[in-house]
DNA sequence: GGCCCTATGTATTGTGTCGTACATAACTCC
DNA sequence: GGAGTTATGTACGACACAATACATAGGGCC
């Protein structure tokens, strides 16, 4: 993990105009988010907005039987907290870092007071939930009607656009838990799109070969969001959004 | 299709406060929401919102094998057409009415004006947005860990919250593009119920004879759903939120 | 009443994933 | 370096659902 991030690597607070900034920059709280850590639980009442700088969070439902399954991820691109400023203060979700890194916090009130300017802010926040709304749907498609290999592919390429290197440390088992399928089926995708050259991995670290390949071995789902994403909380550009603050 | 519906039969409209209603009412269209009829298609932008009183519409991605999905439903306690004030103005999936009655539009300006005035509308379109992003989560869930048999119950339930009797008319085809499954499996499921005295059917038209039953038969995923919606949706009261306004 | 269209019923075969069990290999820690 | 722990590999039977094919029956329409 590197250390000493900048509240402007995370895309939506890059985005805020200036005035913004200086009003909310002050009160953000730099935080380590080590993997495996809960921001919330289902009816936690929810305290900070979270925005990751380099690392993703899983928003995930755990079944009464145990098995759980992603909704959908957050990183650089957005925050973590949305029922906030929605009105609900709470979700039926779990919030569970993923993948291990920096991000910064906001006390609720913050944010909500921010939000009540009814300025960039609020359009800015409004505008990711959608997109955050598109992901949740595709990944009810997703589940319904692709095999294992392919939502193995989106969920990779999902995770890479999040992180500032091509390989994630990740342990098949965990992966598993985020589909909500068998590890055994984890194993044996992965051997796939090792045979193909697509992937490298060992122990707990996998590392994206061929991302074009990637690419095409995937659902449409991870299109459909990665474009609509780019529309939405890019609208000026047709430039990559996750592309604009990569890290060198 | 009773005629000369009442704005306050859709829960949302009924919920405002009374000088909201006064400035938004001289607004809305009464317009018949019939069976198949398509309100948008993904990426068009939303001219109109739409507030059902007796009719269901859902909202489902159609992929490019043909094969769909549905994400959610929108009854009397809804909208659709959240993309014009969440900043969309389109999203990636269908509206289609699945059960046919009527509804009001309203012009997407004057629904966007009084968001805009940050008062009692705005909170609560905003907290039934965060509803539905639950069932949406829930979709995804249920999609991947429930059998048809519970899906079915699920969907079931749904849809009776919406209605204003215990039947639907709903052919066991349009059954099965809503869940994205065989028409096939749909049928054997239905005959499970009706075996067992839950449910009775004849072509096109299901009644529901025990719906305490159903709901035991059901995955968590209805309860889910129904219990954060009341939650958001009414907050001052533990009554049931769809049975509030159920005609007698 | 009889015809036709469409909704529903049923059967067969194939496939993907699950549940389970156990083997092997990599990394850690002493 | 060796022991223990954890991640990954592999195998086998069971099952749910898909794909396909075709039969039957309900209800509308002439």
């Amino acid at each position: 993990m590197p250390n000493a991030p900048q509240p402007t690597q995370n895309l939506l607070l890059d985005k805020l105009p200036p005035e913004v900034q200086e009003r909310v920059f002050p009160y953000l709280e730099e935080i380590p988010l080590p993997l495996g850590k809960v921001l919330y639980e289902p009816g936690d009442k929810m305290r900070y907005v979270y925005f990751p700088t380099d690392c993703i969070v899983s928003l995930l439902y755990v079944m009464e039987s145990g098995a759980s399954a992603e909704i959908s991820v957050v990183g650089k691109e957005g925050l973590v907290g949305i029922s906030l400023f929605m009105g609900g203060e709470s979700t039926s979700s779990r919030a569970l870092v993923q993948s291990g890194g920096w991000g910064f916090r906001l006390a609720g009130h913050r944010l909500v007071d921010e939000f009540n300017r009814h300025g960039e802010l609020m359009a800015l926040v409004l505008r990711y939930t959608q997109a955050l709304m598109t992901q949740m749907s595709q990944t009810a498609v997703c589940n319904r009607h692709h095999s294992i290999d392919q939502q193995l592919c989106r969920w990779l390429l999902l995770s890479l656009d999040r992180l500032p290197s091509n390989h994630l440390v990740m342990t098949q088992e965990l992966i598993a838990n985020m589909l909500g399928v068998r590890r055994e089926g984890v194993t044996e995708a992965a051997g796939k799109l090792q045979d193909l050259g697509v992937i490298e991995y060992r122990r707990g670290r996998i590392e994206v070969i061929d991302r074009p390949r990637l690419e095409e071995l995937s659902c449409e789902c991870y299109a459909v969001v990665k474009k609509e994403t780019d529309r939405l909380l890019n609208p000026d550009s047709s430039e990559d959004w996750f592309a604009s603050k990569k890290p060198a």
